[in-house]
DNA sequence: AGCTCTTATGAATCATTGA
DNA sequence: GTCAATGATTCATAAGAGC
């Protein structure tokens, strides 16, 4: 059996990946600093230059990528002045031109979404996992992310809580009461595009809260074991945490310091390799 | 107490709105032919030229909404030769030109969606609900369509731990709990900008689903009893039906003569304005 | 273990105030 | 006037404590 590497990178993926051949990695899988968010500690990048930031960088992981691999770019564009901000659109017109394959838009819906109250709009509940490819024949194990539905029928109603069966019913006159019978006997089903996943919150220390089960479900469905992952804004480690206990090789960059320390103590120093 | 009228109009949007004023309507929802989709019966825009083709009608929509008042615009890019085509997102860009505001973008979440195994994605379980607005002065009514609490409430309300009192705000500065007497007697929360929906089986004769909790759910957000909605493209009526229903005046317009047919079948004779 | 109760907190957005 | 900092508002989840 062989050995799971785990490597960790500090700098500016711009860089770093110049190191790595042409098609390499199977799979691509990141949340990008997004626009102004994290101004304190990313340095903030301004929503109006924003693809022209991003373009150089994907540039690098169209040719890193393998042909049979998969970009996964999870994304949301902010509320500027009243209005949502156009860069995640022009960023996938962009990426097109570049040579990308706009496959698919996956939601993830965020079941415990920040609070707040506006006069004029409601809590953003969810973002983009914008899926881009190099060809049509990219590799795909969609057995790999089927979900049991007794069991999912079971931690569903667990989790939702007879609350949220009483709001279902009570949006549509149909609904969740009448469909829980159909799912009575039937073993696995396919999922669809809307993942149902809730942010982290004891991540303390970084901002960004990207819940290990998202990379998770994308890793199990586009890659194998032994595949190689890319987090070229890897934060403090989910995806390399998330590749590692799938025992996926993977590659994490990330531009500060403190992010990258926090990525290594989460993978066992045994296991991990570090430059 | 006013009549409801609910006119019912057969022809193209663009040539029949020519007869309705400026600043009309307090909200326009519509769900347009998507492109290619209903090629048989509505005869088929090609998504490459999808833009083209809306931009005259939506430049009525302009004209005719009032300043307060929003437009929603039901619409899902289809997928064309392996990818997912980029006229939504054009159509958003050329919308913005033409000088819409992009407010914000609800996603339908389709419970039940059509069932269907392919061997490079998933089942398509959503759709955009894009908000457009004249300014950002809009009229809103988010009490109107709130929707029972969590449990949580019940239980958090019985004992305030001294936390909730002075609570030690996060990093990113967020805070909770500043005011907690807001909360008591409160049994409702404002939902987020996803909806979940069950589409509709009954409809077999229009092929575009959309289901009538759909256009009521935006019908009581935008409007107040007596408000004027359009639906200039109201296939077999459901917006009509929904308007009627919630006691707003409503104009319908389709092309097809068989689905005015449908829609005034749904509306009670008495009740509604024939032209 | 399994349950209830308590508590912390998160990629937010807008209005207001101050420089 | 324009821009930056501060305050106000709000909900669902998970971890931990207690029994």
């Amino acid at each position: 059996m062989k050995t799971i590497e785990t490597v960790l990178k500090c700098g500016d993926c711009l860089e770093i990946l110049q190191e790595y051949p042409d098609n390499f990695f199977d799979l691509i899988i990141t949340s990008p600093p997004y626009a102004d968010c994290r101004e304190k500690t990313y340095g903030g990048i301004d929503p109006d230059v924003y693809v022209e930031w991003f373009l150089p960088r994907s540039e690098q992981f169209l040719r890193t990528l393998k042909p049979s691999g998969t970009f996964i770019l999870n994304i949301k564009e902010r509320v500027v002045n009243g209005e949502r901000h156009t860069y995640v659109l022009e960023l996938i017109l962009a990426l097109k031109k570049q040579g990308w394959l706009w496959t698919e838009e996956f939601i993830w819906h965020k079941k415990n979404c920040h609070p707040g109250k506006w006069p004029n709009r409601f809590r953003d509940a969810w973002e983009r996992c914008l899926q881009f490819n190099k060809s049509k024949k990219f590799k795909m194990f969609q057995e790999a992310v089927m979900v049991p539905m007794g069991d999912w029928a079971k931690t569903r109603l667990k989790n939702l809580g007879q609350n949220d069966i009483i709001r279902f019913n009570s949006r549509v006159g149909s609904g969740f009461g009448k469909n829980i019978s159909n799912w009575l006997g039937r073993d696995k089903a396919y999922p669809s595009n809307v993942l149902h996943l809730a942010t982290e919150t004891s991540n303390k220390n970084h901002s960004a809260t990207f819940p290990r089960a998202l990379p998770e479900w994308f890793i199990k469905l586009f890659t194998e074991e032994g595949d190689w992952v890319l987090d070229p804004f890897v934060g403090c480690g989910t995806t390399s945490e998330a590749a590692f206990g799938l025992n996926r090789n993977s590659v994490g960059i990330d531009i500060i310091p403190e992010y990258i320390e926090m990525a290594q103590d989460k993978v066992k120093p045994k296991d991990a390799v570090f430059f």
